[in-house]
DNA sequence: CAGAATCCAAGCGGATACTG
DNA sequence: CAGTATCCGCTTGGATTCTG
């Protein structure tokens, strides 16, 4: 393995990632790191599971992603549009009307991604109620 | 199985997501929420890709899990354990051993995050070399 | 070795106001 | 409608120190 930059092989179906495993060694300095954190940042995962059912406008993306402030979306949406996940579509028209939507690669990802949370939402509320009556660590120092 | 704050059906598959979905509604007050928060946390989805190779010490980890501070791994760890996807095992000898592993129901979980991680390390590179030669300039907010 | 505790910086994220 | 801009609190998270 190399040192310097970028440790990882093109290989198909996360080959790269039993490698680092095997070795016991998930680098800092990997490139995934920067795209793990925009995917799995607050709102991220949220607007491309929102997205995966179908293009959306603004306003219906921020109504549907509830509790997301406007500064956070366009963060969110802004990040993902740079990495390739969304595309945003503007008509000029006179009430202004932009529309969002996934790339490709978007709903690549969101093929892996729907699974994911799928579980999460299937498994949220028995997760939830063993942590109220089993341990009490508290979620807020 | 109440469903007064809890928007959300016990059934297989995340047909509770495919729920919400269609309604174009992801609740704030979602139990899910709070888990993806967990799972999605910066080094959450770390520490249990490392783990899910196969139990490992308080130092493996954390020599693994490159880049986190011994606050941020005990901190992830005790979340982790809280919600039930890690084990800690502690053996009462003179020099301390602490061993982590993922409980059933974190393999559980595990086995959705590999494919998308593996799909991340697959892709990274091309994501940020795309975010800086080709399409939209300006990555950090 | 495994962690708890403390301090402190950075930036995440929200509310509001303003623009095109 | 679809953002951008600014202010600001609060959490996140790292470095350090200390303990069993």
């Amino acid at each position: 393995m190399d040192r310097g930059a970028a440790p990882h092989t093109s290989a198909p179906g996360g080959a790269a990632l039993q490698q680092m495993l095997a070795t016991h060694h998930l680098p800092a300095a990997c490139p995934s790191r920067v795209v793990l954190d925009h995917v799995t940042s607050r709102w991220g995962v949220l607007v491309i599971v929102a997205l995966s059912h179908g293009g959306m406008r603004w306003g219906e993306l921020r109504r549907t992603v509830e509790g997301v402030s406007e500064k956070m979306l366009a963060q969110t949406l802004r990040t993902l549009e740079a990495d390739g996940f969304v595309d945003r579509t503007v008509a000029a028209t006179v009430p202004p009307r932009v529309d969002y939507a996934l790339t490709p690669l978007g709903h690549d990802l969101a093929a892996h991604l729907l699974p994911l949370m799928g579980w999460i939402v299937d498994h949220a509320d028995a997760i939830v109620a063993g942590r109220a009556t089993g341990t009490r660590p508290g979620t807020a120092p």
